[in-house]
DNA sequence: ACTGACATACCGACTGGTTGGTATGTCAGA
DNA sequence: TCTGACATACCAACCAGTCGGTATGTCAGT
């Protein structure tokens, strides 16, 4: 699962807490189904701390989807696959880890950016671009990596960037096929995806050494 | 763009009128945000109208789920690709027809129960298992020709309905970042994460014949 | 041919609850 | 005394869903 606020303290200010709660409630229910109130009942907040923090609801969607960014990114950075010496494991690494991170029901594991997005993309500008940094975000961590690995096999006909937004279109396309699916079987569902990104990766860069992995 | 009923006369029911407006709807806002007065208003007919076909919202968010399953699995068994005598040209071709689709705004070329799903799978069941019939219908319709290109070219690993979800996600996955950009980018994202797809499959279908296509 | 019972397809005013948002008040700390 | 961080009460708009009514058949019985 991915946690909220991996490397912070638990939240203490109401506008933490609210935070806390917008992740939680709009993985589960979606942005536009999640009324204010409920955001409130859940943070155990009153209505006037929302309003005091974020002038719309929309604000706290926005500002959702960038602390949802801070926290994710934060978490990926400090994750032990960037230690390989070859990019090639690095980038499987990755994919290994986000793999190792799928498990029980889908709000625990889905990405509350893809979610927003797909409610929000034509109704709120605003939120479409909190939406669209949080997700290209997480591309352009890979992106160095893959810039190497393509380099070093000698893949080319795409670009590193390309490649980056491949991994998490599979990623986004495997949370939608997951919430398909009864919650014991969604876990499963999405892992498998992500094999098929990880087989694709291997077959591109597995060209001039065999099992160089270490 | 994928018609919303592409073999059928222009609806003349207030049923199908509404069903239309629900697939519009649906994909440009999203179900939540889609109330029952804008479905009315869209679709040019009254209040009662709605509820004499449709007990609850609920259920018209089922019934547009199949509908548009019907839509689009009838639109897709017309389709040329299906003429190739290699299943891997099939298969293929299938990608190629999708890439063909996307263009213009997403809310023309993206998937009704995708979205819906994304949005309802904790709070309606019944949507929830609409939109996987539908998901997983679209599936079901590729099998046969990828366990053929599988046994043709000696593809083992994994199953032919594991790689026909895999397409699924990707093309879901695709519609979500697509929804990350700005209306004139959109397309272009999505028709190149299919191209990863189509690269994918061209290199596991590759083995043992160079250039077999016709 | 005509009737009356019944069915289907709508119409649109209405309701009770919920929505996002506001106005005003409180109160600890600087 | 003044500010930032809340709390409480409230509001107009909107929501899904209801209900009594109408228009237009259909069809068995006479």
């Amino acid at each position: 699962m991915i946690p909220n606020r991996p490397f912070r303290p638990a939240p203490v200010t109401a506008r933490d807490k609210l935070l806390e709660a917008a992740v939680k409630l709009v993985r589960t229910n979606g942005y536009a189904a999640t009324s204010v109130d409920e955001l409130c009942r859940e943070a155990g907040v009153t209505k006037g701390a929302f309003f005091h923090h974020f002038p719309t609801k929309e604000a706290l969607g926005v500002a959702s989807a960038e602390y949802w960014s801070a926290s994710t990114s934060g978490f990926f950075a400090a994750a032990p696959y960037h230690h390989h010496a070859d990019p090639v494991d690095r980038v499987l690494g990755y994919i290994d880890f986000r793999v190792a991170l799928i498990g029980g029901p889908v709000e625990g594991f889905s990405c509350v950016a893809g979610t927003m997005v797909q409610e929000a993309f034509r109704s709120s500008a605003a939120i479409r671009v909190a939406c669209e940094a949080s997700i290209m975000g997480n591309c352009a961590a890979l992106e160095d990596d893959i810039a190497q690995a393509m380099a070093q096999r000698g893949v080319t006909g795409t670009s590193a960037a390309s490649f980056a937004r491949h991994i998490q279109a599979v990623i986004q396309g495997s949370f939608v096929l997951a919430k398909t699916q009864e919650p014991a079987e969604a876990a499963e569902l999405a892992r498998e995806q992500l094999g098929h990104l990880r087989r694709y990766f291997a077959m591109l860069f597995k060209e001039d050494t065999e099992e160089t992995m270490q």
